[in-house]
This record gives C-alpha cells, structure tokens and sequence, in this order.
DNA sequence: TGATATTGTTGATCCTCGTCAATGCGTTGA
DNA sequence: TCAACGCATTGACGAGGATCAACAATATCA
C-alpha cells in the first residue's frame, strides 16, 4: 500500500515521533512501510524477531501473551497513536507479545534501524519512549497484582471502569462503551474464562449496573461499579 | 551515615551510572547520601511522592505491591548493583511500589534533580536505563500471565529455578539457593498464601525435588522442575 | 535456661472459578 | 427460507486454592 508519510499524519502528536524535525521526519519515512489489516489478522508475532516498530494510524490491536495450552491475556488496546513492539527493540530480544488487529486497521512500519540515530538527536523522543515504558511497567504491575488478589467479579468491574476511561461516551445518564469486544475479548482482559465472565456481567446487568445498547455495553452505574472494583473513593 | 562515592564504589559498573566521567561522578556524588537499612525495614512507600533513585550497595531489597487487604505481590528481588525508584521519576507519579530491606543493606539515595543532565549528556547511561525499563516491563509481562493462567504449584517450579538462576550454587549434584527467604516471602513472589506454596514445597521434598540445608533450599533436580514449570526443552 | 514470640507445617472446610455440555440467538449464505 | 455457523448464555460439576485453626519447630530474649 501506498506510504503514508509522517509529515501530514494527524496522530503523530501522539507518538513519540511528535515533534521532530521535518528532516528526520524524512528520514524516518525512508525507513517506513504503511500496511493495511484486516479484523483477526495478526501483526507480529510473539517469539518472532523484532525488526521493527508499529505505529497505529487507524484501527485497534490488541497486544496478548498466550500460554502453551492456548489461553491469552490481553495486555494493552492500542488506538491510533499508539506504537508497539519498541520493547522488543531495546531488550534485543524478539517480540514479547503478538499484536492482532481488533478492526481493520491501517499501521505504519518503521524499520529498526533508523531509530538510534532518531534517539541520539532528540532527546524529546527518547523521553516519550522512556515515559511509555514507565507508563507501561506500572500499569503491568497493577494488573498482575489484581490477578494475583482480585476476584473475578472486582477484575470485571475494574476493567470496565478502565475501558469507560478510554471509550466512554456519554449517553444521558449512563455511559456507553464505544468499543466493540467479543465477550471472549473481554475475558483475555481480566484473565478469565469467557463463562465467568458472562456469569458476572449477567449479575451486574441484573443489579442494573449495566446493559447493552446494539453491540455495545452501556454503564450504569459507575460508581457502585467503582465500589465494586475496590477503587475506594 | 558517610556517603560513599560513586568513583571507587565497586557496583557501580552493574548501574546505569557505569560508563560516566569522574566529573559527573562528583555531581550525582553532591545530590547522594548513603543510609543503612536494617532487615525489614521500609526504604520507600507505594504511593509516596517520589524524590529520588536507590541504588543498593550492599544487601538486598524486595520490591513488592500491597492490596488494601494487605496481601503482597513482590515484584522484584533487587541486589547490589540494582536501582530502584526510576519509573517513578519518569512517570512523575509517586512510587508504584513499597521497597522492603531483606537484609541489613547499605543503600545510596540519588536526589531526582541530578538526572536530566545525567541523562541529556550520557547517551550510555540512557540506555542502560531505558533497558531495565523494557526488561522489567518484559518479565513483568511474563509474570502477569503465569498467575493468570498458571497454577500455583507450576508457579513455585519457575519460581525456584529464577531463583536458582540468580542465587544457585553448585553443591555438589544439588543446587543450593544462596538466599534466606521465609515462606511468606516466597509466597509473595508467586501471589499465592503462605499455606498454598508450603504445601507445593512438602510435595516436592517428597518427591525428591527439593530439601532443605540450614534456612537455604536445595534444589535436587532442576530438570524434573523445568518440566513442571512447563519450560518445556 | 526457660518463657515467649515468630515461623513453619498440616488438617478440615468452603467457595470461587474453570471445565464440559446443552441451548438460545443472530448472522450469513446458498 | 432454512441450514449452518459463530457467539452468548446458562446449568451442573469438580478441583484448586484460600481461609481458619491447631500445633510443631525455631528463634529471641530476659
């Protein structure tokens, strides 16, 4: 496909790439592909080499760990604006974690090989990846406390709460989530089975918490749901 | 306590402070203090505002996370050479996690102030740092997977060969694991109770796996635990 | 040394959650 | 229009692990 090139693209205020030189812009440019995928299609592959960085100009994908026996867990949704597999850049070791394309979605590609240069020339970018990193390792650490301490029903009540922060939209006085998930999607979120989710969300739909709005789920209750979570406030 | 200086300390060269210039050694030396930590004793608190980076010169730190419950999730054991407290710094946020004294350690505090200099005109020591950041989100990653989807029994597997990994030592056919750890500590490292992993412990004494020398642990056959931590190879 | 606290171990019980299976429901396509 | 399929939901069941409680072993200290 044809390359969408970083100058003009409107989700680079976004990235780490935000405010570059037009010169380096074209540089990276050089080393860049734009890639279109389809809902399901995977991107990179856990275990496989890293060759280079992903930067999501539309669409959704999302990052999972499986196990051997086949079970996932989610680790991140990444939106436009969003770029992956830098981990794997600076650790030396191959991808972490497969990225799949949650929608169709349109991704640029950049090669690993411009991004010393890019590093040693500006330290604004090297800051904002530093900062996702650190971002990412504290809400990683989060999660594997929850999964460690919380119950299945407290894991459901925070992630939707999580997914409200990113995707809410106001809709009288409820929220609805603007994000189209299977409940399988949702599991892989918490680490649970899909049953037990679907088990909670029937509770929580019961107790009026929630309800579901065409394909989407619509919050009702954040609060109590909050309270649920144990987010205590 | 005297502070001890970065040019002859002996760990420096397992830090990101390794490759620096004397005369940024005297900077980070003029923003530093040593202080002695009694085992047991808390060196920062989760959720306090972050003012600085520890660096461990002798002894060892456990870096773990608490629910309101008070059940911890350790993150981290952190040796000589290891520091502490940087994603804080970079996120801006209070310290994500609490950092506990597992011995008697001597600890360098390096006040936050020093480091965007540092860090701006020594592209090693960034990258040093931004490496342990990927590292660490990588295994944390890792981690979150395994308590989802592992059992605790297979967890206590991986959990004594990591140790084994850092702390073993040959002993003749057997490997002792070279650190004083209670069963609670070791029961944090997995997410799981006290009574859970000390019953996976007797399993494994029984089936020959394991025994105990002095407070040490001594692992009888690493192989036969590989497998049930199913790394499979 | 004995007294007391701390840590380790084991047993009994309960409950959450994963597994397996059946069924409902909405979508797609010949 | 009706299969055929994928996805969502519910039920029944069992296993793993947490909890509570008792007791043993070990360390600590006057």
């Amino acid at each position: 496909m044809k390359m969408i090139p970083c100058e003009g693209c409107h989700v680079r205020e976004r990235t780490a790439f935000a405010e570059l030189e037009p010169e380096m812009l074209d540089r990276i440019d050089g080393a860049k592909q734009t890639r279109k995928y389809k809902k399901g299609q995977v991107i990179f592959y856990e275990d496989n080499p890293a060759f280079g960085l992903y930067c999501i100009y539309s669409g959704k994908v999302k990052l999972y760990k499986s196990t051997a026996e086949g079970k996932r867990l989610t680790l991140q949704i990444a939106d436009p604006g969003d770029q992956l597999g830098h981990l794997a850049l600076f650790t030396g070791q191959p991808y972490s974690a497969t990225g799949e394309a949650l929608e169709d979605s349109t991704i640029c590609f950049v090669d690993r090989r411009c991004l010393p240069t890019l590093m040693e020339k500006n330290p604004q970018a090297t800051w904002a990846i530093i900062n996702g990193l650190a971002q990412g390792l504290s809400i990683t650490r989060d999660r594997a406390t929850d999964i460690a301490y919380r119950s299945v029903r407290e894991r459901v009540a925070g992630m939707l709460l999580q997914l409200k922060a990113k995707y809410g939209r106001q809709d009288g006085d409820a929220v609805r989530l603007d994000i189209v998930l299977s409940r399988e999607d949702l599991a892989e979120l918490i680490g649970a089975t899909k049953e037990s989710l679907v088990r909670v969300l029937s509770d929580f739909r019961q107790e009026q918490l929630i309800t579901d709005k065409g394909s989407n789920l619509v919050l009702l209750s954040p609060k109590k749901l909050a309270k649920i979570a144990g987010y205590l406030d």
